[in-house]
DNA sequence: TGATCGAATGACCGTGCGTTCAGCGCGGTG
DNA sequence: CACCGCGCTGAACGCACGGTCATTCGATCA
């Protein structure tokens, strides 16, 4: 994501500076889009938030788009990132699900009005061409993510762990089905522990897919 | 729904016109939300598709958030009502909660455009004020299906057919999960056929919670 | 120290929206 | 037939937004 250190070239002042900038407008867009919403969330109320005149968010993004999908690629990563870390460590299926389910519940727990709007992220309204633009810029990321999960699911089959299903479908239907609770917990006032949902969700799956 | 025919009062020639124009241009605007999106949904759009002047509109709907939230009770209510009648029809357990989901997939199904947004309605954006507005209108409605479920669930429970398990939560993960689906299937451009689906969720739950 | 530069600014512009309201035409009435 | 009332119209309005660019001014360098 940095600039190759490849080739000497090492990071001068500007760089800094600009990468501190581009940093410090995203932050911003976060905090403000979460309060405001996606569609609310104006260039001057982030300029403010960001403590830098609108002009200057120019400068560092083409325009309101660009800075909203470049945004909303940073958050998501981060989730991406400790979902695959949960995925690829020891243990046996069980575990390892429970381990991706417990990373979820936590990661979006810790961010809850940012990802109150994950699903206008998943779900973009707005004219066909906007669509298919969002799309293409999110859905790599989540296919990833069920592919790894497809694989993971084929293996515990073969060691007959799983009931034999379309591993590719099953893997979708479990990351839905825990995304869906992780939803429903950020439109809860007081949703119960992570633990207790955690829990429902992990046991209620192993049961449903295991041999 | 309609006014009461409690005492006389027949409907009058003008509450029909007043009925008609009302029902035109919800249907209009579902059309055009679904075409363009919530945000991007113009009142003059939506006029020219119910056929009538803009300013019309606002002889029905005092401005455009009540027409919108108007709008989507209209839909989801017939949503609920199907639900509804698959919960309370004969059978055990498990042939209502197969029947349920067979209706919720296929309702959706049949009304693709518009239930993309179906999440924007239930987690709403924009200021707070307005997040709680909208949520008053629709959580009603979700909450209330939730709690038939628990009902039967608690039945389930307590016949031996499931686990016991808290019905409440149980029943918001049920109806969560093939929601989540369900929503999946919208965003997907061939999605497998709905018995499929319905099949590995229905299969998948049941021996998920079954004793 | 004075010259130079370019990052940052914010007043400004065009656009497109929701909302209003003066007036139009048409069906009913005397 | 002349009149009236009312449902409807759509041009016009005000506003808030995204985006621009002439201007400012602190850092840098000879």
């Amino acid at each position: 994501m940095l600039r190759g250190s490849g080739l000497t070239r090492m990071k001068s002042k500007e760089d800094v500076v600009q990468e501190f900038r581009v940093q410090s407008i995203q932050e911003a867009a976060i905090r403000v889009i979460s309060r405001k919403g996606m569609a609310s969330a104006t260039m001057q109320e982030i300029a403010e938030e960001a403590g830098v005149a609108k002009g200057t968010i120019y400068l560092y993004f083409r325009d309101r788009e660009e800075l909203v999908e470049k945004t909303f690629e940073t958050a998501i990563g981060e989730l991406h990132k400790r979902i695959d870390a949960a995925l690829e460590s020891e243990g046996t299926f069980a575990e390892r699900l429970r381990a991706v389910i417990t990373a979820k519940v936590a990661f979006f727990g810790q961010n809850r009005e940012f990802f109150r709007l994950y699903h206008s992220l998943r779900m973009p309204e707005g004219s066909a061409a906007q669509q298919r633009r969002q799309k293409r810029t999110c859905q790599p990321q989540f296919r990833t993510r069920v592919e790894r999960l497809a694989v993971v699911l084929k293996q515990a089959i073969e060691a007959g762990e799983v009931r034999p299903l379309d591993p590719k479908r099953l893997a979708l239907f479990l990351i839905e089905t825990s995304t869906a609770i992780v939803m429903e917990r950020l439109s809860e006032d007081a949703p119960p522990p992570e633990s207790e949902d955690v829990e429902l969700i992990v046991t209620t799956l192993l049961h449903g897919i295991a041999c």
